[in-house]
RNA sequence: GGCCCCAUCGUCUAGUCCGGUCUAGGACGCUAGGUUCUCAUCCUAGAAACUGGGGUUCGAAUCCCCAUGGGGUCACCA
């Protein structure tokens, strides 16, 4: 490998499922290492497993790299809305991009392989090998395919029995050499001569095995680095073999640390369904509260660990309990709310550190996309595996939020709304400019992902006879006695002020005030808010609380000037007004 | 079990390659204060780690060995 040579990197996801945040995170290290080093990134969809591969899942995992933004220099072409080419394409001829379309270069390779015989038919039925696999695993045995050579049939009668329809598999008939393979990231890692065995190239449907097509489909697309899952280390001396045989290169293997939940386990499908089942026991529920579950499938589903529910089926479950499920899928991450190179951001950190400090002298870990592309390199990749911190994936994304602009907050929210929230979008974008600008600063601060953005901006959103009124803060903020702002000598009472002697009364009089108000502004209002204690001896917290109260049914509620700018004159003053009515 | 990888606060990590500047720094979380009209934000402070044992060396978180622990992998899945 010259060091002039044009990097390749790839990411080649099979199209299964969703695109997992450990697949996103190779992805955004191969998409880093091309960058940095002015190569290219692509990207192939191996779906060599027919039963389980769609094209609605290799559509739905492009559209999460590409929301991610990681966006692929060759491959599949996606169209990007507003933009005038789709990402993706095939610039050095390389396509195509599917593995289930390259079938014949796949044939073509194996067929000079078993002409220089270094690989061969198999007919022996799957289940023959299956005994002999599970008579060695009895035994705590590794199992080995490895006939002696007088096993092996000759070619002409290979080729005699495959025209003749029999039912075959190719394998590679492994080197029986020692094998040795630099990893970026871990060094020098040796293996045995007699690890690799005589693996299946191609499968009895004509579809090539993963480690088939992607060592053939590496060296034809030039792919000069590949950087993987620490799953695949094992898988490397394999590879090697294979590309010892066919006479290929060898790329640059960079394999990276795994991650894991917060409880060490495999973040996967399974833990979102044992956290939903674990809810549904707490909630004694034995049979379906939903009905796009019926009853036999919920109960099979509850009281078998291993059965999983459709993504659909286990999210309205989650809704029906106000449960939130653990993320691992991008989608999951992005329906909680969590922004893209917020994303980004924590999961380069998980396994990459850039090694530098701020100016202050904490350590840089706040970064975007281009300060990756700029200085992301293999050596600085961690060799021990990680935990998901969500939690620290939540505060960085409040604090992303937080640092936005009013307006970029509020052109997010909708965004975000529009396509999981269609009717609090609706609401929004009636609001207009300045009152979305208002809220967005009230809410900013107070949540962590846009999906909680929804809590704290609750009560503008409730119709102004509807708001419940909590008892408890009834009693506390407009029912008990006011006690005078300002130092009070020990055993003295303090005068009510100026005959306002419960909450009631200063939200009654308040309202006068606020009637006057003009423009109305949350800094109008605040001021008006302020002067009003002012003149009546009162903290702002005695004011404060009972329009709260009446605001939002609570006392607890973003500022009080964004709170009534947003809400509105009009509304603003219904709703004190029906407060003070209710059982005057 | 075989093979392979890994090992600094609860978690993510800086420091390890090129031993001394490390009474081991930061971030999240946690605890305690403070600012503030509630909540939140924000600010300040605190508790919290070099897995163990042997070497090598004047000196080891840093180098070597062993043990222990964790993880991965052993398919006609990828």
């Amino acid at each position: 490998m010259t060091s002039d040579q044009l990097v390749v990197t790839r990411f080649a996801p099979s199209p299964t499922g969703h695109l997992h945040i450990g697949g996103a995170r190779t992805a955004l290290f191969c998409w880093a290492y091309a960058k940095k080093t002015g190569g290219r990134f692509l990207i192939r969809i191996e779906d060599t497993d027919q039963a389980r591969s769609s094209e609605a899942s290799a559509r739905g995992i492009l559209e999460d790299l590409a929301w991610l933004g990681i966006e692929w220099d060759e491959g599949p072409e996606l169209p990007v809305a507003g933009r005038a080419s789709p990402i993706g394409g095939d610039p050095r001829h390389v396509a195509p991009f599917y593995q289930s379309q390259r079938l014949a270069i796949y044939n073509e390779v194996l067929d000079g392989m078993m002409g220089r015989g270094v690989a061969y038919a198999d007919f022996t039925p799957a289940e023959t090998i299956e005994r002999a696999r599970k008579a060695s695993s009895g035994k705590n045995e590794t199992f080995k395919y490895r006939p002696a050579d007088s096993e092996i049939l000759p070619l002409a009668e290979q080729k005699r029995r495959m025209a003749a329809g029999e039912s075959h598999v190719i394998r590679l008939r492994a080197p029986q050499e020692g094998i040795r393979v630099v990893d970026e990231v871990l060094g020098e890692v040796a293996f045995a001569a007699g690890e690799v065995d005589d693996l299946v190239l191609r499968k009895a449907d004509g579809y090539p095995t993963y480690h088939f097509g992607v060592v053939v489909d590496d060296e034809m697309m030039g792919v000069t680095h590949v950087l993987r899952g620490q799953e695949h280390l094992m898988n490397t001396p394999r590879h090697a073999a294979i590309q010892r045989v066919l006479g290929y290169r060898t790329p640059v293997y960079a394999h990276m640390p795994l991650i894991f939940n917060d409880q060490g386990a495999k973040m996967s499908k399974r833990e979102r369904d044992a956290t939903a089942r674990d809810a549904v026991r707490k909630a004694g529920l034995t049979a379906s509260p939903i009905t796009a579950i019926d009853d036999a499938a919920f109960t099979g589903w509850l009281a078998d660990k291993k059965r999983q529910l459709e993504t659909g089926q286990l999210e309205s479950l989650a809704d029906h309990l106000h449960l939130t499920l653990p993320e691992v899928s991008v989608e999951d991450f992005r329906k909680a709310g969590y922004l893209p190179e917020v994303i980004c951001n924590f999961i380069a950190l998980l396994g990459w550190n850039p090694g530098m400090k701020n100016a202050d002298g904490t350590d840089l870990e706040k970064f975007d996309m281009e300060f990756l592309a700029r200085r992301f390199d293999l050596p600085a990749i961690g060799k021990s595996n990680s935990r998901f911190d969500r939690k620290k994936l939540a505060s960085f994304n409040g604090d992303a939020i937080n640092a936005m602009t009013d307006a970029e907050f509020a052109a997010r929210w909708l965004a975000w709304c529009e396509r999981f929230d269609p009717a609090t979008a609706r609401q929004l974008a009636a609001m207009g400019t300045e009152r979305a600008a208002w809220l967005a600063r009230a809410v900013k601060p107070r949540c962590k992902t846009l999906r909680d953005a929804m809590k704290p901006a609750q009560f503008v959103f409730t119709p102004d006879d509807a708001i419940a009124y909590d008892p408890a803060a009834v009693k506390k903020h407009l029912e008990a006695p006011v006690v005078a702002s300002g130092v009070v000598s020990p055993g003295q009472t303090p005068p009510a002020p100026l005959g306002l002697s419960t909450g009631r009364d200063i939200l009654r009089a308040l309202k006068k005030v606020l009637e006057t108000l003009h423009p109305w502004t949350p800094e109008v209002i605040h001021a008006g808010i302020e002067q009003f204690s002012k003149d009546h001896g009162l903290g702002m917290g005695q004011v404060a609380q009972p329009i709260r109260v009446a605001l939002t049914g609570t006392g607890v509620s973003p500022g009080l000037g964004e709170a009534l700018a947003v809400v509105g004159k009009t509304s603003t003053l219904a709703r004190i007004g029906r407060c003070l009515e209710r059982r005057a």
